[in-house]
DNA sequence: ATCCAGGCGTTAT
DNA sequence: ATAACGCATGGA
């Protein structure tokens, strides 16, 4: 029923800001072809800080040359974690970076890619964080929910503010469905969009001025500017 | 200075 | 089952 909604958002938002581009990072680094191994460490070092900050950590590892899973099981963990240490959190997620590379080395030595119930087992990676290693990393159709598109579904009254992680991804994934929208590639660009939107409008503190949605009618939020002191 | 950022696991209610 | 808390850096 807000199967139009969904359509539309990701045609405003496209329209607006046009392909973002997440990964492989464009930079000095491999710039010619995508890591899925620095994708997934990415994933990693990206959690609940800044992309700014994580990039930091990334280039740290290439800096180091450190970047592939042979080489991070080598080094011992407290020097893996004062390179990462820009990302924040960096003791847990040296922990967690070494684990994974433990697994990865395992998926390339079979000769797969692991299934989503595989990563959750994983300590460390949580839905968002599988799921951005399945799309971006491994390029597989799963629409990645993160504190933004909950945020902005919420606001645009397509979903509840509590809504669940899956509930909130099958909804999306099957409405897109129904547009011949479930491509991953659809899928890699909506994230980032909404990412792209939540930074310059839909924050925390929003910033509804000149937002598209607003402007095109498709978000009736509104922007109370603190006026908490009611009765 | 306070708040937030491309979360997750553990522990308390 | 859900809420609260710890983890930690860097920018606004």
């Amino acid at each position: 029923m807000h199967n139009k909604k969904i359509k539309e958002i990701y045609n405003l938002l496209y329209d607006e800001y046009g392909p973002q581009g997440w990964w492989p990072i464009k930079g000095k680094y491999f710039p010619e072809k995508e890591d899925p191994f620095e994708i997934t460490i990415g994933a990693i070092l990206a959690q609940n800080t800044t992309w700014k900050n994580a990039q930091r950590a990334i280039m740290r590892l290439h800096d180091a040359d450190l970047m592939n899973p042979e080489k991070i099981l080598k080094l011992p963990e407290e020097k893996l974690a004062e390179i990462i240490k820009p990302s924040g959190y960096y003791n847990q997620k040296a922990e967690r970076i070494k684990t994974i590379s433990r697994y990865y080395m395992n998926w390339q030595k079979q000769n797969r890619i692991p299934g989503r119930n595989e990563l959750l087992s994983i300590k460390g990676i949580g839905p968002e964080t599988a799921d951005s290693i399945l799309l971006y990393a491994y390029h597989q159709p799963v629409f990645v929910i993160d504190i933004y598109t909950k945020r902005l579904f919420s606001r645009t009254g397509i979903a509840n503010e509590n809504i669940k992680y899956e509930k909130l991804q099958n909804r999306i994934q099957s409405e897109l469905l129904k547009d011949h929208l479930n491509d991953e590639k659809v899928f890699r660009e909506y994230h980032a969009l909404i990412v792209e939107h939540a930074k310059r409008h839909c924050r925390k503190k929003p910033e509804c001025g000149g937002c598209v949605l607003k402007i095109k009618g498709i978000c009736m939020y509104k922007s109370t500017n603190k006026m908490e002191g009611e009765t």
